[in-house]
DNA sequence: GACCATACGGACTGGCCACTCCGGTTGTCC
DNA sequence: GGACAACCGGAGTGGCCAGTCCGTATGGTC
């Protein structure tokens, strides 16, 4: 969809564009979506017409973005789902995911809020994390270390909260470490 | 500071005042803060003239919902942790802000990203509601009933998060409820 | 090293939106 | 009920920003 192997794109061109996305994924994080698309491409050393060629659009480089992202994400939890024993990999993954979201959060929002609802290209690896965060929640409950009422939405919600929650916080390690607590526990039964 | 009492005000403009308060809060929380002010205008019965005769700003009429609100929840938490147990009122409080500051957590960050950190007007509401819960996590964790080592920020960020994760969810009551309950008794000790 | 497709840069455009301005209206006070 | 100030409406203005266009440069291939 993003044409990344249509054709094997000359190497300035690659170049280029992997420059574009590390600089908006830098420049997005660091001072929001609402920075003019001019920044992110003089961050990259690029002119804009550079950019809009290889993303037709503002919300197309954001996807692309987010993207990464979550790709990256769902393997790193995916992973670290297979190392950790059962009754535990709910908590490491859900530990993984919310401070890796740290500042990407402002991301989906405007992706969700400004455009259709999750795009086509979103669509394959965040419902690659939905479906490891589903098993994980089933067998955390078989196992009695995660409530037995709780849905994956609410697990969800829960999760876009935490990364809100940490954002909120400074870089502070306890204190991240103090709000992480607060959640792990009260997923826990009773 | 907003000349609500500078001199009487003519009837017909306090009416457009509050019309304009009130089409302000509906329409941003639903729609998002995006929305063109003429909207607002529109929503209130009023031109666009009119609206800017009252405040100034976009951002300013974004400050007075903001305090609007945030003096209603103050208040309600002050009611609330007078009227409950002591060993309760944390919970009651925490549950009944997050509860009412659904969907308003977009003013606040468009606020603080788009200005100046958030504006005097709001500082009294904002450090009456921070002193109150200051208050009463002291007072909760001398009662053992909140965790030992949680700060002041910790628990704002916390509460912020809730926000954040409730409004994710759907309406739906049951799913609210269970979220609330992870957070509530994640505060609690051990 | 020459040729051509592919890619680049950045001035330019069109639309959107916050905010202004002024001729008309409406409340208020005597 | 008349006179004056306070207030209203909404067309108009300026600035900003996403996205285009075309003359120029550069990588690949023979």
């Amino acid at each position: 969809m993003t044409g990344t192997q249509d054709r094997p794109l000359r190497a300035d061109a690659a170049r280029n564009r992997a420059r574009l996305l590390d600089a908006a994924t830098e420049v997005f994080t660091t001072r929001g979506v609402g920075v003019p698309t001019e920044e992110i491409a003089r961050a990259a050393g690029v002119g804009v017409g550079t950019l809009f060629r290889h993303f037709p659009t503002k919300e197309a480089l954001l996807e692309a973005v987010m993207v990464r992202r979550l790709e990256a994400i769902a393997a790193g939890a995916a992973r670290v789902a297979a190392e950790s024993a059962p009754a535990e990999a709910l908590s490491a993954c859900f530990r993984l995911i919310a401070e890796q979201s740290a500042g990407k959060n402002a991301f989906a929002q405007a992706l969700t809020a400004a455009g259709v609802d999750v795009h086509t290209s979103l669509r394959a690896p965040s419902t690659a994390i939905r479906e490891l965060l589903a098993d994980l929640l089933r067998r955390a409950q078989l196992a009695g270390t995660a409530r037995p009422e709780l849905t994956l939405p609410e697990l969800l919600a829960l999760l876009v909260g935490t990364t809100t929650a940490l954002d909120q916080l400074g870089p502070d390690p306890a204190a991240r470490k103090h709000v992480l607590t607060v959640l792990l526990d009260g997923l826990r039964p009773h």
